[in-house]
Parts: C-alpha cells; sequence; structure tokens
RNA sequence: GGAGGUUUAGCUCAGUUGGGAGAGCGUCUGCCUUACAAGCAGAGGGUCGGGGGUUCGAGUCCCUCAACCUCCACCA
C-alpha cells in the first residue's frame, strides 16, 4: 500500500505518527533475537519544560537509536525525569509562596503532596514535548528518580557505603544557602567576579597598646573571631605573637598566634581567624583546638553572638558594623575591590561558608579507582572527543570530599535513624523494628546522589533483572560538557562502586545552545528560544536536521533561524524529488520489481555515488560525527541526485527502449529509497512519510534496514564517460553565461580528444546534450573562429565568430595556462620526490600521476588556443 | 594561578590518520527549462590570527606571540 504524496511539502500534515510508532511498538526494546544496545536519556528536572539544549541532546540520542534500530540492534533508549531536590523544592515553595503559606504552615507531609503533585503536572508537559521531539523512547521502562525502586537502590549505596565507613557524618564548613536552607555540594556554587570592599580595620594589641591593621571582606562574621594569626617568621609581628588584640566589634580579646599558612605579601600579613565561616580558618582552628562558635542563624541573619546586630540580616549588619566603625574610628581605610563570590547555583543568593553537621561522601577511594580504570583498555570510559577525559580526571585527581545531605524535604530521606534516649545512630535499609524509639534524620540526599545510580538503577539493581544483566554497561551516554563533574563522575565512581564496572562505554560530549548572537540562552536575558515555537514554524525534521548538521562534538551551537530555512529548503527539496520520482514510476511498482540489467552508465554513475556515500556515512555515524553525515548526504542529494541525475534521468525516462527506462526508473526508486533510509535518524516523520509514498517493504521506516551496497558496478571506461558527460554541459553552460547567450540558445559544438582530433558524434550523449543545455554535437569542423573549454580528456568547442571577444579569451586562457603549469609543476616535484613515491600510498601516487597526465594534456590543448588566438590579434 | 577552547570567504561555520581551500546565507549575472522561483544555471570572493620550526609537502603536527571565550582553584 501506497501512500500519496501531496503536491507541496508542509511539515504540519506530515509530522502525526508519533502515537501510532509508539502504539505499534516499534520502540520497546526486548527482542533477545538480537544484540543489545543501550542509551539511557539524561533524565530532565521536573521543574520546568524542555529547552532547546534538551531538543539537541536528546535528538542525538534519537539518531543513534534510530541507527542501531536500522543496523539491528535490540535497542533500548530508556526514558525517565529527576525529581531535582533544591530546584523543585524552590519552584514548590514559590507556588506556595503565592498562596500565601510556607511549607512549615502546612508541615512535610502536606508538602511532598503538593510536591508530587506538581511533578505530576511537569512530567506531563515533559512527555508531550518529548512525542513533539519524536523521540523514540521506551516508555514501557521509564523511570524516575524518587519512585520506589530507585528509591531501593539509593538505600542500598547508602547502606553500603555507610558500613565500609565511605559515608560519614561530620561538622564542617560547608556552602550554606540562607535561601533554601540548606548545604551545598562545592560544584552546586557558581563562583561570580563583584565589587565588594576590603576593609582595613584597626586593632589595638591589650599588651603594648599598638596598632595591627588587619583586612577582612566580610565584617560581619567578626563576631565569631578566636585568634589573630602572623607568619612565625615575620619580623613585622614577632614581638607580639603570644599577646593579645582587642576585636572591635564585640571587644573581646584575641589571641595573636602563628602558623606558616599565613601569606607575609597579602595585606598587612596579619589575619583574623573566624573558624565556623571560614574553611582555611576552620582548618587552623583544628590545629590549634580553638572553639567554633558560629554567629548567624540558618537563614543569613545574625544571632545572639552579634549582640545589638542581632536578628539583623548578614549585609545589613555588615554595613551597620561598618558604619559603627567609621564613628568610633576604627577604620583604616577600605579598598574597592572586585573579588569571586560563591553563589547558590539554583537560588543565585550568596552562599555562607558555614560550620554545621553534615553527611559526606569520603571521595577519595571511589575516584581512585575510576582513575585506576581509566587505564584499562576494557573498562575506560571513551571520550568524544577525547579532551574531556582530561577534564574528568583533573576533577577527580583533585577531589573533596562530597556534601550529601540536604535541609530539604522533597528527596530521598536519609537512612539513618538516632535513638531518642542513648542517642545510638542506626543506618539500615529499613527502619528499626521499635521505631518508636527512634527518629530518623530529617534530611534528605542530594539530587546526584540518586541520579549517580541511574544507568543501572533504572534497570532494576539493587535486584537481578533481566534488563540488568541485557542492557548494562550502557552502551552510549550523551550529555553536556556543563556535567561532567555533577554528573558523568558521579555515574562513573557509584557504578565502579556498585556494579564493578563502568556505566557506559562511549560518552558523547556537546557543547551549549546559544542564541544567534552567541549569547547563552539564559531566563534573565529572555533570550531562549523555546523548541516548539521553532517546531511549530519549521518543523521538527529541520529542527533536528539544524541541530544535528550545524554542529561539532563538542563545540558549542548557534541558533540560526537562515540555517533553520535552509534545513526547512533541505526538506523541500528531497519532497520534491520525491515528487518526481513519484511521477516516472508506474504505480505498482514494487521494490522486487527493480532490476538493473540495463542500466546505462549514468544509472550506474549514481549507484556508485551512492555506494561511497554509504560507506562513509556510516564510518561517520560509528564515530558520532553527524554534521559530516548530514553534509555528505546533503550534497549527494541536492547535488548528485537531484541536480546531475535526476536531470540526466530524464533522457532515459523518455527513451523508446523499455529495459533502459525500466533500469532508469529502477535506479530512481532504489537510490531514492535508500536516501529515505539514510535520513531516517535526522528527520524521522517526512522520511515515513516518502518511504510509505515510494516502493518499500516494511509497514514503517521505523523497521527498515540501513541501506547496504547496492551490487552494481561501474567499469572504469564508463566512470570516465560520465565525468566526461558532466564537463560538456558545464563547459556549455559557462560559455553561454559568457556570452550572455540565452540558456535557451541552440548551440553547436565539436569534441575533441586529448591530441585535438574531432570525435565524431554519440546519438546518446547528444540526446543528453540536447536536453541538459541546448547543445547539439556535430561532426564537421566549422570554418570560422571556436571558443575552446577543456573538458575531461579533451575539449568543446563552439562556432561563435560573432561573438567572440578575442581579448577576453586570452585573459582566460592566460589565466589557465598559467593555473595548469603551476599544477603540472606542483605535480611533477610530488612525483619526481622519491619520499613521495616510496612513502604515500600507491593510491595517493597513482592518481597523482593520472592528474598529471591530465594536465599536461589540457595544458597542450590551452596553450596551443592560446597561440592561436595571438596569432590572429598580430 | 592551573586546564581547555576559539581565531578559515561579507556573516555563521565545516574541513576525521599532513597530499590540489569548502558549505549555508548574503552579493553579482542570466533564466518561470513540464519535481522544486522556498527553484535552476553561471560568477565573484580567503596571503586559513602573527611569527618561527619539522617535512619533498602544513589550514592540519611542534614552538612562540596576540585577541576573545569557558571551566577549575583561589587567600584574610
Amino acid at each position: 500500500m501506497k501512500k500519496e504524496l501531496a503536491p507541496k511539502y508542509d511539515h504540519k500534515k506530515v509530522e502525526h505518527y508519533y502515537e501510532e510508532w509508539c502504539s505499534k511498538g516499534y520502540f520497546t526494546a526486548g527482542d533477545k533475537t538480537k544484540d543489545p544496545y543501550c542509551i539511557v536519556i539524561p533524565p530532565p528536572n521536573v521543574t520546568g519544560k524542555l529547552h532547546l539544549g534538551h531538543a539537541w541532546d536528546t535528538t542525538m540520542q534519537d539518531m543513534v537509536a534510530r541507527y542501531k534500530r536500522m543496523q539491528g540492534y535490540d535497542m533500548l533508549w530508556l526514558p525517565g525525569m529527576d525529581h531535582a531536590g533544591i530546584a523543585t523544592q524552590a519552584k514548590v515553595d514559590a507556588r506556595l509562596k503565592e498562596e500565601g503559606v510556607s511549607r512549615y504552615d502546612i508541615g512535610r507531609e502536606a508538602f511532598l503532596k503538593r510536591a508530587w503533585e506538581w511533578k505530576d503536572e511537569y512530567a506531563g508537559h515533559i512527555h508531550e514535548q518529548w512525542a513533539k521531539l519524536g523521540l523514540s523512547l521506551d516508555y514501557s521502562r521509564e523511570r524516575f528518580t524518587l519512585d520506589e525502586g530507585l528509591s531501593e537502590a539509593v538505600r542500598k549505596v547508602f547502606v553500603d557505603l555507610y558500613q565500609e565507613g565511605l559515608i560519614y557524618q561530620g561538622e564542617r564548613i560547608i556552602n550554606w544557602d540562607p535561601q533554601a536552607k540548606t548545604a551545598l555540594s562545592n560544584i552546586e556554587v557558581i563562583h561570580k567576579e563583584i565589587e565588594g570592599c576590603m576593609y582595613y580595620f584597626k586593632y589595638e594589641v591589650q599588651e603594648t597598646g599598638k596598632q595591627l591593621v588587619i583586612a577582612t571582606t566580610r565584617p560581619e562574621t567578626m563576631f565569631a573571631d578566636q585568634a589573630i594569626f602572623v607568619h612565625p617568621e615575620d619580623e613585622r609581628y614577632t614581638d607580639i605573637i603570644g599577646l593579645h588584640a582587642i576585636n572591635p566589634a564585640n571587644g573581646e580579646a584575641l589571641v595573636i598566634m602563628a602558623d606558616d599558612y599565613i601569606d607575609r605579601d597579602f595585606g598587612t600579613a596579619v589575619m583574623k581567624c573566624t573558624p565556623a565561616h571560614d574553611p582555611n580558618d576552620f582548618a587552623l582552628a583544628k590545629k590549634y583546638g580553638l572553639s567554633m562558635p558560629v554567629c548567624m542563624n540558618p537563614d543569613g541573619t545574625m544571632n545572639a553572638m552579634a549582640k545589638q546586630y542581632e536578628g539583623m540580616d548578614r549585609f545589613a549588619c555588615r554595613k551597620a558594623l561598618v558604619e559603627q566603625f567609621e564613628k568610633d574610628g576604627v577604620v583604616d581605610h577600605i579598598e574597592k575591590i572586585v573579588h569571586q563570590v560563591g553563589h547558590s547555583e539554583r537560588t543565585g543568593v550568596i552562599v555562607e561558608p558555614y560550620l554545621s553537621k553534615q553527611w559526606f561522601v569520603k571521595m577519595e577511594p571511589l575516584a581512585r579507582e575510576v582513575l585506576k580504570n581509566q587505564e584499562i583498555e576494557a573498562e575506560k570510559i571513551n571520550f568524544y572527543p577525547q579532551r574531556f577525559e582530561k577534564t574528568f580526571r583533573q576533577w577527580l585527581e583533585n577531589i573533596e570530599d562530597w556534601c550529601i545531605s540536604r535541609q530539604l524535604w522533597w528527596g530521598h530521606r536519609i537512612p539513618a535513624w538516632y535513638h531518642k534516649e542513648t542517642k545510638e545512630i542506626y543506618v539500615g535499609m529499613e527502619q528499626p523494628a521499635d521505631i518508636e524509639n527512634w527518629e530518623q534524620d530529617e534530611d534528605v540526599l542530594d539530587t546526584w546522589f540518586s541520579s549517580a545510580l541511574w544507568p543501572f538503577s533504572t534497570l532494576g539493581w539493587p535486584h537481578n533483572t533481566d534488563d540488568l544483566d541485557r542492557y548494562f554497561p550502557n552502551d552510549l551516554l550523551i550529555t553536556g560538557y556543563d556535567i561532567i563533574f555533577f554528573w558523568v563522575a558521579r555515574m562513573a565512581f557509584q557504578t565502579r562502586y556498585c556494579m564493578k564496572s563502568r556505566p557506559f562505554k562511549d560518552v558523547l560530549i556537546h557543547g551549549l545552545i546559544r542564541d544567534e548572537k552567541g549569547r547563552k540562552m539564559s531566563k534573565s536575558l529572555g533570550n531562549g528560544v523555546d523548541p516548539m515555537d521553532v517546531i511549530d514554524q519549521y518543523g521538527l525534521d529541520s529542527l533536528r536536521f539544524f541541530l544535528t548538521t550545524n554542529s561539532t562534538p563538542g563545540q558549542d551551537l548557534r541558533f540560526s533561524n537562515d540555517k533553520m530555512e535552509s534545513s526547512w529548503n533541505f526538506i523541500n527539496k528531497i519532497w520534491n524529488a520525491s515528487r518526481f520520482v513519484l511521477m516516472n514510476l508506474d504505480d505498482a511498482m514494487e521494490l522486487s520489481d527493480i532490476d538493473f540489467t540495463h542500466a546505462s552508465m549514468i544509472d550506474k554513475w549514481i549507484i556508485n555515488r551512492f555506494n561511497q556515500v554509504l560507506e562513509s556515512v556510516s564510518a561517520n555515524m560509528d564515530k558520532y560525527e553527524f554534521a559530516l553525515v548530514g553534509n555528505e548526504l546533503y550534497s549527494f542529494v541536492w547535488d548528485d541526485f537531484c541536480s546531475w541525475y535526476i536531470e540526466l534521468s530524464k533522457a532515459g525516462l523518455s527513451s523508446e527502449d523499455k529495459q533502459v527506462a525500466n533500469a532508469t526508473k529502477s535506479t530512481l526508486a532504489a537510490i531514492l529509497n535508500g536516501i529515505v533510509r539514510l535520513l531516517h535518524p535526522f528527520m524521522p516523520f517526512v522520511c515515513e512519510e516518502l518511504y510509505l509514498s515510494l516502493p518499500h517493504e516494511e509497514e514503517s521506516i521505523n523497521l527498515a534496514k540501513w541501506p547496504t551496497k547496492i551490487d552494481v558496478t561501474i567499469d572504469e571506461s564508463e566512470a570516465e564517460g560520465v565525468s566526461q558527460l558532466i564537463t560538456m554541459i558545464e563547459a556549455v553552460r559557462e560559455i553561454k553565461t559568457t556570452y550572455q547567450l540565452k540558456p535557451s540558445t541552440e548551440l553547436q559544438v565539436i569534441i575533441c580528444d586529448a591530441a585535438d582530433r574531432m570525435l565524431s558524434c554519440d546519438a546518446k550523449i547528444n540526446a543528453i546534450l540536447q536536453r541538459m543545455c541546448h547543445a547539439t554535437w556535430i561532426d564537421e569542423l566549422p570554418n570560422e573562429e571556436m571558443v575552446v573549454r577543456a573538458i575531461r580528456g579533451g575539449s568543446l568547442k563552439v562556432a561563435l565568430a560573432s561573438v567572440i571577444d578575442v581579448e577576453a579569451e586570452i585573459a582566460k586562457l592566460s589565466k589557465e595556462v598559467t593555473r595548469l603549469q603551476q599544477e603540472i609543476k606542483r605535480s611533477e616535484g610530488m612525483l619526481n620526490n622519491p619520499g613521495f613515491v616510496q612513502k604515500a600510498p600507491q593510491a595517493k601516487v597513482d592518481s597523482e600521476k593520472a592528474k598529471l597526465e591530465e594536465y599536461r594534456k589540457q595544458f597542450d590543448i590551452a596553450s596551443k588556443q592560446l597561440s592561436a588566438y595571438e596569432a590572429k590579434r598580430s
């Protein structure tokens, strides 16, 4: 059953197959007669809608999935979403705020109910968008990071790591987000350059009355200062070591201590030590056993240590304190500086380094295992492009312990319980039997703790499922370079720990998508492009082709409306080519009717080109070089197939000889069917429409196989004949343009061989010349001046005495002669070089010899003609 | 302070083991040729950021300089 093809390409009328494809189970994995291939989707956050970056990331995955399916793999592309702890909680908080309540008003249980409602709502949006993007996901295996199975996996990993001593609880300086009121890991802190001040304050040495000047950027933390440090060998200060200085903020005496951590060249080389509010100070305090009081509340306001400033916001306190110091003459001077300050990745507020009790993963042993396995060929994760492995390794080599507890409600609650009386701690998969005597840890785990398990938790781990056995390790992961640390590295060590394996063999890293001006798309700039709008305007197939053919692995991609249009035009071109083919095929034609027995040299030429393209396209697909594939298909379809073959085929189609016409029809049908299959990973919808309209085998292109070489070969003289024909046509067209003749002007041409002997007319070629460029090949040498053009293997001449511009022809020929001389010189140089002849591949040497021969022939013809014109002139 | 990226036609970018500089868009000229004017046929346009080196041969490999960008680590 063939489909009718509409006269005009309209993406909106074509992109409707998705539900049908899903319901027919084309994307459901599990055919055990085939080899498995598995990709898991990077789970999008349930916080919002998918943006163009998601469209790019998932389109590449879909391309691989469709390619692998066509190659005969049992392809599993597993979908899922991430609960995105802090981000989702912030969204739900905001929604509650609109209703005038806070999460504390409604309590943990009711809050979680609201969060699940949020999740359901946004999961719905994401499903709609995945459908719009045409993704060949196996929805029967969809997972969510907070679902029951994944939660079990999370608990098991936590318990195992805890029991091995790789998870511990500790009081440390962590990054505190005072808005979300939770701890953050290091990589959730974005360092941004902002303007600030370096405040220089005067301290009085208690014992001597002398003045010390000490710098700080955060005066409000002075209430928690515990000591003053100088360098032990700093002669300026050696005499005051062991004495005390008065803290101007609260009048307390701070002991002056010495440690070689102090940089003698920085500032005044005197540092105040605030153990609970700075990681370096904390380390010093630990070394010397100083106490570590905290002077702030979790919401970023000052606590009772700040005396009259209690309850004031940290920055308001800073301002007020400095004003007070100005009045009191404590300020030595204030320097405006630009410095890096940590901001929360999610809420954007300035992060407070803060002493707090949290859970940590001890990273060094886990990272070491990953690094060790990167040395083993069968165990390493292969990065595409390779340079990203360096990024990955360097992070693991300099890793710090991972703070995994979050003071949130939305997430996996930490499976630790504290005994109400004994304060004993219990960590286990299940709650203690006598639960009434225990209280569970209030905190939840960092979202990335669960995402780190994604490659195997989604397949059923910790249970031994068939899927786990079959699809793990995954074959490929595709993601952006921005989450190598967040996610790729964490999957690497958690998978190594839990599964004693790499999570996936290959990881393809892509860049970020930017707007037309090259800026990052962001909410604050309001320059985001909604993929759904693009799809509405140009269609999904155009978007997919744009995304995959205008990008280089690992490089950023700039959105461009011009290139979207160009993608659409390409699809339109294929559409029209298909219409042409369909108009010329017999309605009843099936693939089984294809017969190349009487194929012409032109038919063989395009078949040969197709075979070449197929080979290189397959090789580049295997290397994830989608842009190279797309560009090659673009020029094959547009230039070779449409501009040359279709035009040349018109002669064959109108041939009296039925067998010849049938061979041409067969070639048109076979090549176009092959093209549509090669393009299916890029543009599944239009390819389905075309596939079903043309002679085809399967009920859907989703079931079609990746093409194989067509078993028709072209011999050398035939190939030469086509090349010669093409250059003839080009020569005639160029002459007509140069002499401002209408394209429809009938010209008579003669063809000469390399020795300038006139060749007699070939009727078939003549018919083609007629059709392609309104030229007639004649046998008689005209008795008048001729324009000459080099063609493959000889020359083409046209009698144009009345219009020949001798000077222009001389100029043109001189240029040509010079060019040929240079080429001959270059070619001879190469071939006379023993190094080249001995070392270069034989094929290279042969082709160079052939080129040289051709150049010499053309040179002879051109120089002879040039002298003829010159003689004429004088 | 470390690491990485970019620099090629007017614009946006390709250029996979070193072997005659490419595409899309834009520009100029001519065409409604019965698949496509969202098209067809021609044409013009680049000392491949600068300098040096390796090589018979460098956009491609090495060194160096410059400009722009990104990430990581940052100190009171």
